[in-house]
DNA sequence: TAAAAATGGTTAACTTTGCTAACTAATAAC
DNA sequence: GTTATTAGTTAGCAAAGTTAACCATTTTTA
C-alpha cells in the first residue's frame, strides 16, 4: 500500500477512505455475530428500546424515513428487533430489541467503542481526544455550510432543500 | 439541524458525515463548471497531464480500474479528457487533458483548496495544520488494520483479499 | 523463440445505498 | 368536520462498488 500519495489529498477524500476503513474493521470485528451491517442504528436501538419511532431514529443518524425502512426491514428479517405500534400515537412504530437481538447489543457497543479506541491510537498526536472532540466541533459546523442540492432529474429540476 | 446526537456517534459515522458534506460543499462551490463530480481525479488528470495511465490513477487515488472506467468514461464524454494510446507500451492509455478542459484544472484546484481551508477554519483549535496532519496520519495507518474482505455472495464465499 | 503468465483496459451483471414520488393510515389544525 | 400534516411503506431510478469474464499487449520462462 502506497501512501506517499495521501499528503496531497483533499481532506473529503481522506475523509472517504477513512469511512470506508472504520465500517470495515468494525465488520471484521463483528463478524462472529448475526448482525452484519448497520452497527450503529441496532446499538441506537438497543439503548432506546421500545422507546424510539423510526423517524425518531432517523432524526439522530440523521439520514431520511425510507432509508431507515431499509435498515430497519432488514434487522426485523434477522429477528433481532420489532416493530410495535405505539398505542398512544398509531402511526408510530414504536423498536424493540427482540430477545434474540438483546445479548448483542453489548457486543457491538464494545465493538464501536473499540474501534474508535484503536482510531484515535493511530492519530499520533498523544492527546487524542482532542482530536476526538475536533471531529465533533467539525461535524456541528459543516451543516452550516451551503452545500449542492439540486439535482436534474429527467427534465425536470427538482430543488430538494431550500436552506442554503 | 439537531446536532446534540453528534457526541455519542462512532467515529466512522462522523467521517461519513463529513465526507457527504465535503462533496456537497464542493459541488456548490463548483456549479457552473462543466464538471459536475469527480473533481479530484480529473484535478489530477490535470496535473500528469499526457503522463499517467488509468492504472496509474487508480493507484493513486486508491479505487479499482473498473470504477476508473466509469471515471474517465464520464470526463471523456465530455471531452474534457482524452484517452491517448501509449506508444511506448499499447496497453496502456494515457489521459490528457482536452483545450476544453484545460481551463477548468486551475479552477477546481482552487475549489478543492478552498473547501480544505473552509473546513480547517471550522476546527475550533488554533492550530488547524495540526488537524490536517492527524487526518493524513491517521490515514496511513488505518491501512494497516485488518478489514472485513470476505462477503457471501449467492452461495459462494468469494475471499477478496488474503493480506488480512 | 514459442508457449504461458501477467498486465491494462473494457464490458456485463449484480449489490448497495441514497434519493424522489406517490401512496395509506392516523393524528392535528382550522 | 373538512383539511393539512405526520409516520411509515412501496416502487423506481441513479450512482458507486465489486466480481467475473474477456481482449490486446507485453513480459516471463522453459
Amino acid at each position: 500500500m502506497d501512501c506517499s500519495y495521501l499528503h496531497n489529498m483533499p481532506m473529503g477524500w481522506l475523509f472517504g477512505i477513512l469511512t470506508k476503513q472504520y465500517v470495515g474493521y468494525l465488520a471484521k470485528r463483528l463478524v462472529d455475530t448475526p448482525v452484519e451491517k448497520y452497527f450503529y442504528p441496532f446499538f441506537v436501538i438497543g439503548k432506546n428500546d421500545g422507546k424510539i419511532s423510526q423517524q425518531q431514529l432517523a432524526d439522530q443518524l440523521l439520514m431520511d424515513k425510507v432509508s431507515m425502512v431499509r435498515i430497519v426491514d432488514y434487522l426485523a428479517n434477522l429477528e433481532l428487533i420489532e416493530r410495535i405500534t405505539n398505542p398512544e400515537d398509531r402511526r408510530q412504530h414504536l423498536l424493540t430489541i427482540t430477545p434474540k437481538g438483546k445479548p448483542w447489543i453489548e457486543e457491538v457497543q464494545r465493538a464501536i467503542q473499540e474501534t474508535d479506541e484503536v482510531f484515535l491510537s493511530l492519530v499520533t498526536n498523544g492527546e487524542s481526544t482532542t482530536f476526538h472532540n475536533e471531529l465533533i466541533e467539525l461535524s456541528k459546523h459543516v451543516f452550516q455550510l451551503p452545500v449542492e442540492e439540486i439535482e436534474l432529474y429527467y427534465d425536470k429540476i427538482h430543488v430538494k432543500n431550500e436552506n442554503n
